[in-house]
DNA sequence: CATCATACTTACCATATAGTAAGTAGTCAA
DNA sequence: TTGACTACTTACTATATGGTAAGTATGATG
């Protein structure tokens, strides 16, 4: 793996474990054994980072949305998204929304643009999720396909704070009865009994 | 005001508004025009403002809690508590939750203790009204309580970040679609007509 | 073999940042 | 009126930070 591509996973990791104002080109460039200046390199600037970030997760979503594209049934699909969420809430990672959107009004404007994009297309692929269940039987659910796809990120997102601030076992919790409330015909998923302590 | 209580004040504000990490001391005390030092004879350490910020957020929390115990109905109660966020959507803040769940990893254990508490707080408050609103035939959902409090204070904390990044008409949605979701009587929120412009 | 681009490096800089030490003006109580 | 306390101030420091300019090693290309 070349500098650039490691300054890019690194700076992604750190952005949303620690929050983009939380890191320096110093940490960067200590890390990956290389001079400050070879960050600058790359990244002449730190809002020119955050902006390939932002990107390089857009491309990331695009890659996971064209494997998801394989998949028919709408529930294993749902599983597959709320999947990615659960391996950060293992690391205690949150989601590039997450992180982006509490540092959002540092960036530029072209920044904030390549964040918006990232998340409508995050929306707009699970409207169509939504639709797709909705129109196939698997999803019950009311109100627009558009609605429950703002509902079901925003339980996503918020999940990995929750994650880190009162366990890990609450993401779970939330994943469950977030897929059990749209899938009718099912009473618990595999991956978990957290519920079964629940009183 | 006295000065401590500005420097509160203001550094929830800018906590929310760009981030923990995303200020200083000096930008603290150039806006309430005192010196640095002033700060630091209130707050010795950026992390004991943390500390303080975050208990203050609890006390402002508490004081809520005790007014809306006034209101006995479930609905109303549900709905005091969506204003709050609703009234964040339009300025662009994000709640502390979302805030300090991502500048978590970079607090003391001290104030990591605080947010900790904090939620724990929210989520029993609201766990109280869901378990209300239930047996008063109010609110209808499956699983428990607690479980759907912390579904509703997810979708909550990141439909600020939702309002911030794709625009404020974004958190009506997610709102009126909540509340709908467990209000059966209700078809739609007086507050709101966002949803019929929905397709 | 020359030369050109890539991916760095050393050297440097202005400013920002958190934090400390010591001094001072005003209030208040014995 | 003296002394203590509060709420600051000035003066200072070490380090961190984002960023620039110029030089260099390496490898590919004509």
């Amino acid at each position: 793996m070349n500098t650039r591509d490691e300054i890019l996973r690194l700076g992604e990791e750190l952005m949303r474990m620690q929050g983009f104002n939380a890191f320096s080109y110093y940490h960067l460039a200590d890390a990956l054994k290389v001079r400050p200046t070879a960050v600058h390199y790359h990244f002449p600037t730190k809002d020119a980072l955050a902006l390939s970030i932002v990107n390089h997760s857009r491309e990331t979503f695009h890659s996971f949305a064209e494997k998801a594209a394989l998949e028919p049934d709408p529930q294993k699909r749902l599983l597959k998204f709320v999947q990615i969420f659960s391996e950060n809430a293992e690391t205690g990672k949150i989601c590039l929304m997450g992180a982006a959107g509490a540092d959002f009004y540092t960036f530029s404007e072209e920044t904030r643009a390549a964040v918006q994009r990232l998340v409508s297309e995050i929306i707009a692929w699970l409207t169509v999720l939504m639709r797709d269940g909705r129109k196939s039987g698997d999803f019950t659910f009311e109100g627009t396909p558009r609605t429950r796809a703002l509902l079901i990120a925003t339980n996503m997102a918020a999940s990995l704070h929750m994650a880190r601030i009162l366990g890990k076992q609450e993401f779970q919790r939330i994943a469950d009865q977030l897929i059990k409330d749209i899938c009718p015909s099912r009473q618990s998923t595999a991956k978990s009994n957290s519920e079964r302590k629940e009183k």
